[in-house]
This record gives structure tokens, C-alpha cells and sequence, in this order.
DNA sequence: ACCTGAACACCGTTCAAGT
DNA sequence: ACCTGAACACCGTTCAAGT
């Protein structure tokens, strides 16, 4: 076990650390200071290690303090998948754009998803697997989901004019390109790749070529 | 709410069905009335609704009865994804060969699989998604899950040798294979395919057919 | 507004005891 | 062998009360 709140050093801080005195109202964003060291013990231990009473601990805030920012427990981690969307769509775009879009630059796209997803394991569950209780989704865990499958679209549109991709409806192009880096990065975070094909970039570079060879541009018989 | 004991009140009443008497031992087989009622429960909301008491009560077996049988409820859920492993392999298996095998076979695995999935969501989330604690898989269950992926492999190294598909190293492919289905069948699940394309299988179809240009043998430059 | 402690209705699991 | 009820150490959430 860490001390407890070495997380919240993260944060800018209104003073020293942010630990409160006993007694006392918590100091500053305690709604930022929840999500943090939710997502906290998400990476240590995955989804089932939150507790709100941990979390409550943890910060020195009573038990009930969370529900005046949140409804409950799954809009707590509803904003921790926000906060993943948000995330996994800045390291993909990055990589597309210092890839210098392209070919080159979409491999590293795809290559960049999955290892976010690698490198964020029990993150990238929250977001995925179903951990929340969706009946109903938060409009903004969705609207951040749609951004994220977005930047696919846009690296596939422009693809696509510069003749490098068949002109197949980018939609659907972008949910067969997604199911791939999702299915690569769900096997590798459950560990269900075999030992020789353990190295997960390598393999999610193979996928990458093989597919290009599907969705390649037809031979240039134009009018 | 409702008052406490009003669900003991659906049990079938100590005749018809196999309930046991009260105080009495448990008529047969527990170990697969256990597993029964598990799948049942999951079946209808999911493996957070599965609860050793309340799988009990139906039962009409008392709380801990479970641990004669399995040492855990993990242990329980574990036999309750291996099963599903057998499943899936039946239906992949049965609709290459009923197929022909060969391309038109493939797709028709390919579409098994996801359907597979679709039709049984969350017994599919208990098998992958993480729900077990899988420090130690349970060797029963991961045997279970080789052979599912060995029909796949044993696939693909048929149409090798029948010249439809590149000679990669086989196991690289299935896994290629299994990653873009596994991948097709969680966004559905957690439905996030567009409306536009809903229609699973049709977009399964797509998939397939986008993929096998990118992994058909090259065009026969021979020696 | 924001925070608090006590209380409620749940969990999985252990264990001494019964047949 | 197989089953039992009581008990233990947890949960998320509600609520009247405090500042």
C-alpha cells in the first residue's frame, strides 16, 4: 500500500499537498480530485478495486461526500471512460499526424490505438467490457466516443481522396477498421495472444498490412 | 419494495419441478443445477445479478451449499465460460462443414461466430471481458478455449492447402482472424455499430470480404 | 452549498455443527 | 459426503442533521 493522496499531487494544488484536516470541508475540486484517484486505483487494480469508501478514505472525505457530484458510483466512472475517449483520440490523431497521414501515418494510427490500450489496460476496460452500467449513457461519455471514432473517419475520408483506399462508405470502412485495433487490443489486455505473437505492435502491424491489401484502392480503372 | 421472503414464493413448492423438500438434501446433481441456474441468471441480467445467495434460494439449497461443488463463486463463473467456449466451437465448427468449407465455409464460420456472440451477449462477456478473476485461468478453461481456437486455425490451414489463402504462418492468422471477429462481436454487444449498420451479420459479411483480399494467396507466381 | 455519521439492505466467505 | 445457520467483513446508497 501507498500513503494515501499521493495521487493528488498531480493536481495544481492550492497548497502544499491537498489533504484536509480532519473535520474540515475538503479544500478545493473535490469532484477532480474523486475522478483522479478513481482512475488511480482503476490502473493498480482494475474497476472492481473501486470502492467508494476507499476513494472516500483515501481523500479524507466522508463515505457520502461523492454524491454531491456525482449520482453515483457508475457516473463516477462514466467520467473516467470520458476521460479515456478523450485521451485515446489525442494519442491516435498525434500519431496520424506525426506519421504524416498517409500510409505510414495510418499505421501508426492503428498502432498507436492499440497501445494505448495496452499501456492503459483496466482504463481501456472502463471504456469498453461493459464495466458501466449503460442502460442509459451519459451524453457526454458518448459525445467523447463519437470524437474519438471521428478521427478515424477523417484519417479514412482522407485516405480516400488521395487515392490510397477504396471508396467504400467511410462509415462502415471505419467500424471494420475499429472492430480490428479492438479486437487486437481486447486479446492482448486478456492475454490471449500466444507467446510468439506477444509482441502486440508487431502483430497490430501485420493486421494493418493484411488489411490494407483488403481495403486498398482497386487497380485505377477510372473513366 | 417488496417484503422481505416474497421471492422464495415462486419456487414450484416442493412438487412438480426437482425443488428439494426443506431440510432435505439436494436432490441430484447439484454441481449442474448450479451451473444451470448461473448461465440462467446471467443470461437475464448479466453477470452482476448472478449471487451465490440468491442462485441458492431459486435452487431452494441453502447459502453455502455452492462450496461443496466449487471453490468459489470465480470457480462457479469459470465453468460457466468453459462451457461457452464449447458452444462457440460447436457453432463454428458445424457451420464450416455444413458450409462446404473452402470460402463459402469461412464466411459462414466467420458469421457463426458473431452470431454466436450476438444471440448470447453476455454469456459471451463472461468468457472474454474480464469478468472472471483470472490470475490462475483454470487449465479445464483454457483448454477449452485452445480447442475453440484450433477449429479456426484447422480452417484456415484447409484452405492453405487448397491454395485460397497465403501460407502465413497459421497461427498469426487465426489470430488475425479471431482478433477482427472477437472485435466485430464486442462492439455489437456493447452496441456501438451505427444504425446504418445494425444488421451484424450483413456488416459481418463486409469483414470477411474485405479481409480475405488482404490474405488470399498471391496470384500463383509459382516455381 | 457542502459535508457528516448512522442506518439500511445488500454482498462472498468461513466455520462449527448437524445428518 | 453433503448440507446447514449464524457470524464476519465487506459493499452502495439514503437520510436527517450539522456548518
Amino acid at each position: 500500500m501507498s500513503t494515501p493522496g499521493d495521487i493528488i499531487d498531480n493536481m495544481p494544488a492550492i497548497g502544499p499537498r491537498a489533504a484536509k484536516k480532519r473535520g474540515q470541508y475538503h479544500h478545493g475540486d473535490l469532484r477532480r480530485a474523486l475522478v483522479g484517484e478513481a482512475l488511480h486505483t482503476i490502473r493498480r487494480g482494475g474497476v472492481e478495486a473501486v470502492t467508494l469508501r476507499g476513494v472516500a478514505e483515501t481523500l479524507g472525505v466522508s463515505r457520502t461526500a461523492l454524491y454531491r457530484h456525482f449520482t453515483d458510483k457508475n457516473a463516477l466512472l462514466e467520467t473516467v471512460a470520458r476521460e479515456g475517449f478523450r485521451m485515446l483520440r489525442e494519442a491516435t490523431v498525434e500519431a496520424w499526424e506525426r506519421g504524416g497521414k498517409g500510409r505510414a501515418g495510418f499505421e501508426a494510427m492503428g498502432v498507436a490505438y492499440v497501445s494505448f490500450a495496452v499501456q492503459n489496460p483496466e482504463h481501456y476496460r472502463v471504456m469498453f467490457g461493459g464495466a458501466l452500467t449503460t442502460p442509459a449513457r451519459d451524453p457526454e461519455l458518448a459525445k467523447e466516443g463519437a470524437a474519438a471514432f471521428q478521427a478515424l473517419v477523417d484519417a479514412l475520408v482522407d485516405q480516400q481522396r488521395a487515392g490510397l483506399i477504396r471508396r467504400d462508405d467511410p462509415l462502415r470502412l471505419a467500424q471494420f477498421i475499429w472492430a480490428i485495433v479492438h479486437g487486437i487490443a481486447m486479446l492482448a489486455i486478456d492475454r490471449m495472444l500466444r507467446a510468439e505473437h506477444a509482441d502486440v505492435e508487431k502483430f497490430a502491424r501485420y493486421a494493418i498490412a493484411r488489411v490494407r491489401d483488403g481495403i486498398a484502392a482497386p487497380p485505377a480503372a477510372h473513366a
